[in-house]
DNA sequence: CATGGCCTATTTTTT
DNA sequence: ATAGGCCATG
């Protein structure tokens, strides 16, 4: 690009955001028009270019904020591109449509909720609130628990909506019902349909269903689509490669109109296939877009040589991918680094151990660290070996805030306020506090409701009529409540009603009254959730301040969204949600058969291939060094097992017991010392200057825990041992 | 109707 | 290891 000065000078200035982009970059930025996809490699800028993609259309003024529509799969994400739009353009960034899939759709459901029959504040069913509506209702229809899954059922339901079969064509779809068959659930159409209808009837939608409703308004209901497609000119997707084919067929919808569409992915990257996403997209997409723009991002800006080269090697052994060489001119770096431990608990010590040494060593920050794993459980053991070596860190996933049970039953209370149909929402809080209403009485109010077709809240403000009893009075006045809330939703915002309702339902004196440390914390915890309803509050400055609208937010809040960002920590989380992200040192644990590869994806190649993409992800966050440990032993469902290193590790020659680390926590890390040892560009031969003692040659590298050490013999002194961290060595050419 | 103790199943990943 | 379900008891 920026090759001479000449050209400098005889050419129109070149946008700010355009400056350091490369070729492809800048085409991949720069062509806005029709329908285009990327495929960006890990570590090749995408962000970059997706936002610089964004910045430019609005600096070319070919459409205004709210008539782009960029579309992410984390909070996460969707907030750094802001940020980063934001950049270069300021104020104009907050009026960009740009949320995850869910959040976007949420807020154009909200507004066309009635075309679906829905209220506009309907509730939103986390996994959470889907298992126990699901559970119940297996019980409801006496089926036995042991054939029907809880995880099998409501995975094959998520599975269905995502591909768009609703329970009707379900129900009539022979290959479906020969695979229930099979699976011994004869009954799972009846099951599905159940909670569908329960959940439209409690005017709620699961997860699934804010893309299976928004694929209705679209199809369905042409005005509004029309007025949608309308609006919006440009299209973008991030993470195209874990798009299912419902979040497809809305977006290809949506584009009809305008057709610029703009997909970014990454087939090597695509880790989402259990909850539906499909990579055949990217294929799809070639096809139903003949006239495409198709570019492909293969330089790696992120990490060295080393890193790259394992990542090529890894994601080499799955046979189903899309041609694409990444490459680096970064330095070469260090190789990967294996750590053999006896047990997962001397695994987690070794590793806490090591991140001290490299922190000492390199003068680094704790945030230079992440620490990845496969499945959210074993955080624990490294929890626990940083706690006692007084290191920071935040652990993201896992037990979120939200999903707290305090939080979970204030909520409830919040949610059948405002929408008094929410059945499940009801019955969490009919009894907290106590007041006397028992499985008697409830499951008579759900026959009610279920012959009489009325709505739960019909039934419940008019239940003398069908009932008698000390449940019915009690019944009464917590309806009485429950409406006199109500009526002020349209008037008050949602804190001042959540710290009413907090206090006038009880709800607040009976966590106060419990003065155990346990009942302590869970009041705290509630102030803390009043705490960021205010702040919800004063935020909605120009947006909506009710409690329904913090209630839809708030729904799809993940843990890491709002955690300490930029506070010197290491970080914890499981290799799904570190996608995106980058760190200096990734620390890879647990590297074992059945674990990683998971036991339950060795079944199949596609499985497989999955977990080894998961592989590629994880070593690919890592901008310097990749440190990979397994152990011997580990302790499952509180039994110690023995284990096996991860046939992984043999696919990219690392061989277990290769190096020799020895294994003794904490101070694990013992002197390496081997003449083929690399430290960056330096190597055993390696000319070097020293500004004292001249040129010489190194003959020997010392890694010790905490220092790196050259042993170099120059001409002038004879053999010198120097630190590497203090040293300043000049590296000269081989001849 | 509520509480406490014992039993069992559970661990794949997330919006 | 631990949470949730089931049963017996107050």
């Amino acid at each position: 690009m920026l090759n001479t000065k000449e050209q400098i000078s005889t050419q129109p200035p070149i946008a700010p955001y355009l400056i350091g982009l490369n070729e492809k970059q800048t085409i991949a930025v720069t062509h806005t028009e029709g329908p285009s996809i990327v495929i960006a490699g890990a570590g090749s800028g995408k962000t970059k270019v997706l936002t610089a993609r964004i910045a430019h259309v609005l600096k070319e003024n070919k459409a205004t904020p709210n008539q782009i529509l960029a579309l992410t799969f984390t909070n996460k994400a969707a907030a750094e591109m802001r940020h980063r739009i934001e950049q270069v353009v300021g104020d104009q960034a907050k009026a960009l449509w740009l949320g995850t899939f869910h959040s976007v759709f949420v807020k154009l459901l909200r507004r066309e909720a009635a075309a679906l029959g829905y209220p506009t504040y309907f509730s939103i069913y986390d996994s959470e609130d889907s298992k126990s509506l699901l559970k119940q209702l297996i019980k409801d229809l006496n089926l036995d628990d042991k054939v029907y899954r809880l995880n099998v059922v409501l995975g094959r339901i998520s599975h269905a909506k995502n591909r768009l079969i609703s329970p009707q064509s379900y129900a009539a779809d022979a290959l479906y019902q020969a695979e229930d068959m099979k699976m011994r659930m004869p009954r799972f159409s009846e099951l599905y349909l159940r909670y569908v209808q329960y959940c439209s009837r409690a005017g709620a939608m699961d997860f699934d269903d804010l893309l299976v409703y928004m694929h209705k308004i679209l199809y369905t209901h042409t005005e509004l689509c029309k007025k949608y497609q309308q609006t919006f000119r440009y299209l973008f997707i991030d993470e195209f490669q874990d798009t299912n084919l419902v979040q497809y067929k809305i977006i290809q919808k949506l584009a009809e109109v305008h057709q610029n569409i703009c997909v970014v992915g990454d087939d090597a990257q695509s880790i989402y296939a259990f909850r539906g996403a499909d990579i055949q997209n990217i294929l799809h997409f070639t096809r139903d877009y003949p006239h495409h723009q198709m570019v492909k991002l293969e330089q790696n800006y992120r990490s060295t040589q080393h890193i790259v080269d394992t990542a090529n090697h890894i994601i080499q052994h799955n046979e189903s991918q899309l041609k694409k060489t990444v490459w680096t001119d970064n330095t070469q770096g260090e190789p990967i680094q294996l750590v053999k431990a006896m047990s997962d608990l001397e695994e987690s010590r070794m590793v806490v151990a090591s991140i001290l040494a490299q922190k000492r060593k390199h003068g680094l920050v704790y945030q230079d660290f992440v620490i990845l794993y496969r499945t959210n459980n074993q955080s624990r053991n490294f929890e626990e070996a940083l706690r006692k070596q007084n290191i920071p860190y935040r652990i993201v996933g896992g037990l979120s805030f939200y999903q707290r049970k305090e939080i979970k039953d204030f909520l409830a209370y919040l949610r059948f306020v405002v929408n008094p149909n929410d059945a499940s929402s009801f019955k969490r809080i009919i009894n907290l506090p106590k007041r006397g209403v028992g499985a008697v009485t409830l499951d008579k109010i759900f026959t009610l409701v279920h012959e009489k077709g009325e709505t739960l809240w019909h039934v419940l403000s008019h239940l003398e009529q069908f009932l008698t009893g000390a449940a019915v009075v009690a019944i009464r006045r917590f309806v009485a409540f429950i409406s006199s809330v109500a009526d002020q939703l349209a008037l008050k915002d949602a804190y001042t009603l959540a710290s009413y309702v907090a206090k006038e339902s009880g709800f607040l004196k009976e966590l106060y009254e419990d003065k155990t440390i346990e009942g302590l914390t869970r009041y705290e915890h509630l102030q803390e959730l009043l705490n960021s309803i205010k702040q919800f509050v004063d935020h909605a400055a120009d947006t909506d301040p009710s409690l329904g609208s913090f209630l839809q937010e708030v729904s799809l809040i993940t843990n890491g969204d709002q955690d300490n960002v930029g506070e010197d920590v290491v970080t914890l989380m499981t290799i799904h949600s570190v996608k995106g992200m980058e760190f200096n040192h990734v620390y890879l644990v647990g590297m074992e058969e059945e674990l990683f590869p998971s036991a339950m994806m060795l079944g199949s190649k596609t499985d497989l291939e999955e977990e080894r993409r998961l592989f590629y992800v994880a070593v690919t966050r890592a901008r310097l060094k990749v440190i990979i440990s397994y152990a011997l032993s580990r302790y499952r469902f509180g039994k110690l097992s023995h284990t096996q290193p991860s046939r992984f590790l043999k696919e990219i020659n690392l061989e277990p017991n290769a190096l020799s680390v020895t294994a003794t926590a904490p101070r694990a890390l013992s002197a390496i010392n081997r003449s083929d040892q690399t430290f960056g560009d330096l190597k055993v031969g390696s000319s070097v200057k020293h500004a004292h003692f001249g040129e010489g040659k190194v003959v020997q590298l010392v890694d010790t825990e905490d220092l790196y050490k050259a042993v170099v013999f120059f001409s002038s002194v004879g053999k010198k041992t120097l630190l590497l961290h203090y040293a300043k060595l000049e590296l000269l050419p081989t001849r």
